[in-house]
DNA sequence: TTTT
DNA sequence: TTTT
C-alpha cells in the first residue's frame, strides 16, 4: 500500500484514575478516559455554550503503561498521540456493537503529563525499557525555578 | 484550568464516492469513508500482514463539501485534518448506539487531495468561497468579513 | 498544486513574556520564544542527558495575538500550532541570513493556555472578533473541581 | 513540570533527489529538499498568488534513509514527520551561522511515499529492518530487542 | 529546486 | 469499500 496515515493528538484531562489490565502473559493494558472541551459564544443568542468530547485511550505500549499506572490520576492533563482503531465486540443479546478507540502501541505513539507533580518521570524514576528512553515517554523537562530565561539572555541570533 | 486539543490527522483513500446530503435550510454535509492501511512483517512467522482501519469523516464546511463533491472518487487519496466526535443514535428497536467519527468543522479543518487530477482546486479553477482558498491553500488573513464562522454556533445537524 | 501540508505542532514553555509589536496600520504581531525539552538515559553511560531546543514563534493573528499578551507569560506552558517559515534578512554586514520561525497566521493555527490560570480566555473575556470564536483560541474547560467524574458515571456505554 | 512536544507535519514534494551521506562509523544520513506550497486568491486584487516553503529534512533513522535511497526520486510527493532542530555553525568566515531542519531521528518520525509507483515499500518487496517494517507501515509491538534506540544516545553528528 |  |  502506498503510503497513509492515521495519527490522533489529544491534549486533555483524565475523567478517572487509569485502569490497568493484564494479558495472560502478563503484559499491562491501560485504559484512560480522557475529555477535551471547547467552547465559544454563540453568534445569535451571545451565550457561552460548551461541549465535552470523551475519549477512550488504550496504552498497549509496555512504557506508556508505566507512566499511566504511576503518574495519572483523575484530573491528570496529558498529552496523548495514537492512532484510531474501532474494534468489533458482541453485547449481552449478541448483537454486533463497534468501539473506536484512541490505541498506543509501538512507534508513534506519545503519552505525556502537562501537569506533571514533582515526582514526574524523568525527574528520577527510570530504568531500562521502551518508555524511558523515548523522548515523548517522560521530559523531565528545564527546571521552572529560574532556567528558562538564562539561555534566552544568551540571544540566539538566527 | 484551561486548553484542550482534540485532532485527528488522517492520509488515507476513499473506499466510495463521497455522499453528499442537505441539511434542510440547504447547508451541504459529506460523509467519507477513508481507508487506512498499514502492513509489517511478523516478528515470529516472518510473514507480512495487513490491517485496514476504516474510519467515518463528517464535512460540515461548506467549502471542503465543495471540494469532496466536485473532486473526489472513490480510490482518491486524501490528506484530511478534524476533531473526534462522539455522537448517540437509536438503532431500529430503539436501543442506544454510538458512532465515533472524524468532523470537519469550522476552524482547524483541512482537506486536501493528494492524487490530484489536473482539473484539480488551485490548479486553476476556483472561484470565490471557503473552499478554494481552502485552509491549506492558503491563508490571506483570516475572513473576518462573514463567511465561515457561522457553523460553529449552529446545531450540529447528524 | 495538488496538496501539500506544512504543520508545527509544539507543547512547550514560554522563555520570557511575549514581545507585542504592531504593523503601521495597528495590527499586532507577538512573538514568543518557546522551549521544548526531550530528556533520555544515555544507553553507554547511563547517564541522564537532556536537550532543549528554542522555537520562534511569531503570531500574526489578531485574536491569538491578544490572547499572548493578555495571559501569557515567562513559564506559560502553551500548546501552538502553525506552520514553519523561513524568510531571509540581512545583517549590519549586508549578509543574507535566514530565520526560521513556526507562523501562527489564518486558519490552521491554534494557541491554547495548558496552565491556565483562573483569569484565562473563555471564562470571561471575549468580544467579537476571530480569536474568541474560534475553539482553540481558548477553552476556558470544565471546572476541576468536580467536573470530570460527574461525566464519567453516566457510563458511556459504547 | 513536565512534558513537551516537538513535532511537525509535512506532505510535499522532493525539490531533487535526495542525497545519501555516511558517518565515519558507516551510519547513512539522508537529506532531502521539500517544498511545500499554498495558493490563495488575494482579498484585494483578486488575484491567485501562490507561495512555496522550502524544508531541510534530515534523516538519522537508518530504515527511513533505505527507504529514502531506494524510493524517493526529486518530485516524489511524501508524508514526512519529525522535530524541528536548529544547528549552529561556522561560514567560511568563522561567523555563526544557524540552520533550522526537521530531523527524523528515533521514536515519533515517520516517512511516507504518497505517490508510490509499483515497487514501492509494503507492496511487496522488504525484507527485514527498520525501514519496511517502518513506522506507519504497522507496529508489531515495539522492537524492544535492540535496534531502534541506538540513535537516541549518540552524539548528532551534523 | 518540487508540485499543480 | 480503498490503496499497494
Amino acid at each position: 500500500m502506498a503510503g497513509s496515515v492515521n495519527k490522533v493528538i489529544l491534549v486533555g484531562n483524565l475523567g478517572a484514575d487509569p485502569e490497568i489490565r493484564r494479558t495472560q502473559d502478563g503484559r499491562p493494558i491501560a485504559n484512560l478516559r480522557v475529555a477535551t472541551s471547547e467552547s465559544w459564544r454563540d453568534r445569535n443568542s451571545g451565550e457561552r455554550r460548551e461541549r465535552t468530547e470523551w475519549h477512550r485511550v488504550v496504552i498497549f505500549n509496555e512504557g506508556l503503561c508505566k507512566i499511566a499506572e504511576q503518574y495519572l490520576r483523575k484530573g491528570s492533563k496529558i498529552y496523548v498521540e495514537g492512532q484510531l482503531q474501532t474494534r468489533k465486540w458482541q453485547d449481552q443479546s449478541g448483537q454486533d456493537r463497534y468501539s473506536t478507540e484512541v490505541v498506543l502501541q509501538g512507534f508513534n505513539s506519545a503519552l505525556t503529563m502537562l501537569d506533571g507533580r514533582s515526582d514526574s518521570p524523568g525527574g528520577g524514576g527510570g530504568g531500562g525499557g521502551f518508555g524511558d528512553t523515548q523522548q515523548d515517554y517522560g521530559q523531565p523537562a528545564p527546571a521552572q525555578e529560574g532556567g528558562f530565561s538564562r539561555d534566552m539572555d544568551d540571544e540566539i541570533p538566527f
